[in-house]
RNA sequence: GGUUCGGUAGCUCAGCUGGAUAGAGCGUCAUCCUUCUAAGAUGAGGGCCAUUGGUUCGAAUCCAAUCCGAAUCACCA
């Protein structure tokens, strides 16, 4: 069992012999005790001194006494400052810890194993993916992994936005102004090539707007009347009706642009068990519509439009059925949520998706409870912050992006300059350097879209380029490489002897020690940023105990073996952590 | 206007189920490689935790009001 909640429970238990006073074990506050304090866990008592009405002085002395009574073999000292109660915790207890501790067992499986869907990237074909879908990517890939690693079953989908009024606008865009030119023809990634039509069609939109407004029009007027804008809508409407010159046209311009993120979710490292396409779950929902209306959870207006009214929920009224009869986002999505559940019957469903989307979230799963859709229960909207840049927001149309592709490419050639100017890996050959390259320049990006709180907007600064010193992805991954080539030295079977623990060999044990908490909570919390901190805080704590104890020249041979476990231990579990961010950790940088 | 989220060091962020003197990183300054990888370590400096009031033995954390910023409240997706 986890030793604070050990601590809580007994405390709980002492409480109850000691006074008859119940208090539940999770209510008990254990702290790990501030380094200026002797001991290692701290019981704050103010919380029961009150309910006892005895001063905290002698309720820390009882407690302590019948606590240490009750665990003799794991506190050895306890002390009382005003009203906290502070214990050591034995040696043996984390020598033990140690021992027994396996790289490969770092992780206890959950109790109850669920089979959870992770959505996420969901991309729009009309343009490349940029600094936002990153961090999208990052989070939905990551969260994955950490609920993998919990022990559950993560089926990762996605869904591609293939269809609508923005993908005609790179197409009407495409018509008027390449005369034929292909990606191939101009040697543009694909993506790329159909997100410059979109720029394209942006430009002359505004033209044409502007030249109605000079001719006398009003700019409302204008901006509807815009010959362009009229030719996409048109489009649009000959896509639905199925027009073959058009369905060909957008067959073709999606596949350059598939071409495209195939190439980059490559090389960031994102795959999906199951893509859905929009062109394909634009139309479901129809029969639930009809469900909502038996049922009486959705109304009918006079216009025929299909609603439901959301205001005892504090929320607005909101369509779910145009009055011509066609189905909204909202619609679409409750489909697509059934089609989802029925083929693959999972317990829960993670949505990644911008925090521009709440509101809609929000009436999702309310919608989907009303209508006792089997999984509503467990719709979980991962809702993240946008990345924005010191001048604001980014705008695809305006050309205003930090693409994916570039700030990849730039990662990965600073992390060569730096990896060439130390000079440590000389024996590397071609391929293990563009790998190791690859995966210092990953890790830093990945690290530092991670690292922070997903629900926080964040601010990028292209000006300013991603760090590798401090809480960085390649400081982590260089303590790694740092212990593995320590352990290529030493060697790594150890026989492990009783062995009084130094404070920073203490310390590294009880940071270990607490690995599969930090794992819980991210997963409770969505939050991979907890897992980053987690692993930094633990690379920190090795590099100060490198810089201060050594392992192979240790004093003895029985603190070497014991260094070396922990060394072990430590390298195993950076790995873990990082691979929980989908962040690599090279053996050698 | 309603709802939701945010405001902590020069910058980027932790801490928020109330607990001991508010922490990191970057940047600045100063030390440490004849000894396991210096992408490292050690130290210094840097704060009316947006403001005001309340609850409490105790508030960055909870409550209320105010100020500032963002998102959303589409028969767009």
């Amino acid at each position: 069992m986890n030793l604070i909640t050990l601590l809580k429970q007994t405390t709980s238990a002492s409480l109850d012999s000691l006074y008859q006073v119940k208090i539940q074990p999770e209510l008990v506050l254990v702290n790990a005790t501030k380094p200026e304090f002797e001991g290692d866990y701290t019981i704050v008592l103010f919380a029961f001194v009150k309910q006892l009405g005895k001063n905290p002085e002698v309720v820390g002395n009882e407690l302590g006494n019948a606590m240490q009574k009750a665990l003799p073999t794991i506190i050895t000292e306890f002390n009382i400052v005003k009203g906290f109660l502070n214990f050591t915790i034995s040696n043996d207890y984390w020598f033990e810890f140690i021992k027994n501790l396996s790289p490969n067992e770092l992780m206890p499986a959950v109790e109850h194993k669920r089979k959870i869907m992770v959505e996420y990237s969901s991309p729009n074909t009309n343009k490349p993916l940029h600094l936002g879908h990153l961090r999208n990517n990052f989070l939905g890939w990551s969260i994955a992994e950490i609920l993998k690693l919990q022990g559950h079953e993560v089926v990762k989908t996605c869904i591609v936005n293939d269809r609508g009024i923005h993908i005609c606008k790179s197409m009407i865009a495409w018509q008027l102004f390449a005369n034929g030119a292909t990606p191939e023809s101009t040697s543009k990634k694909g993506d790329h090539f159909v997100g410059d039509y979109y720029v394209k069609y942006n430009d002359a939109y505004k033209a044409e707007v502007a030249e109605l407004v000079a001719g006398g029009m009003m700019q409302e007027m204008a901006e509807k009347e815009a010959p362009i804008l009229k030719g996409a809508q048109e489009m649009l409407l000959k896509w639905e009706q199925g027009d073959a010159a058009t369905l060909d046209l957008w067959k073709k311009m999606n596949s350059w642009v598939y071409e495209g993120f195939e190439v980059t979710y490559k090389k960031i490292g994102s795959d999906f068990f199951k893509t859905y396409y929009e062109s394909n779950t634009y139309l479901l929902g129809k029969e639930l519509v009809e469900e909502g209306l038996t049922k009486k959870v959705f109304y009918q207006k006079e216009d025929s439009s299909v609603w439901i009214d959301l205001t005892p929920d504090g929320l607005d009224e909101k369509i779910v059925r145009r009055k011509d009869g066609t189905s909204v986002y909202m619609t679409q999505d409750i489909g697509l949520a059934q089609l989802k559940q029925k083929e693959f019957n999972t317990d829960a469903s993670i949505y990644v998706v911008g925090d521009e989307q709440n509101y809609h979230f929000k009436v999702l799963k309310l919608i989907c409870q009303k209508l006792e859709q089997p999984a509503a229960d467990g719709i979980y909207h991962l809702s993240y912050g946008m990345v924005e840049l010191p001048t604001g927001k980014m705008k695809s149309r305006e050309g205003t992006v930090v693409d994916a592709d570039d700030l990849v490419d730039e990662m990965i050639n600073i992390s060569k300059e730096k990896t060439e100017a130390l000079g440590k890996v000389s024996d590397f050959t071609n391929e293990q350097l563009i790998a190791l390259y690859n995966t210092i320049g990953l890790g830093a990006l990945k690290f530092f879209l991670l690292r922070v709180d997903p629900k926080k907007k964040m601010i990028f600064n292209p000006e300013e380029s991603i760090d590798f010193h401090g809480f960085t992805g390649p400081f982590i991954q260089y303590t790694h490489a740092r212990i593995k080539s320590i352990l290529r030295k030493t060697g790594t079977t150890v026989t492990l002897t009783t062995n009084e623990l130094l404070p920073l060999e203490k310390q590294l044990a009880i940071e270990l020690s607490t690995f599969p908490a930090m794992v819980n909570e991210a997963a409770e919390n969505l939050d991979p940023s907890k897992i980053a901190i987690y692993a930094f805080n633990l690379a920190k704590l090795f590099n100060t105990f490198y810089a201060e104890h050594s392992i192979s020249n240790a004093e003895s041979e029985i603190k070497k073996q014991l260094r070396i476990q922990l060394g072990i231990l430590t390298a195993a579990t950076l790995q873990k952590a990082m691979g929980a961010l989908g962040i690599a950790v090279p053996e050698q940088m």
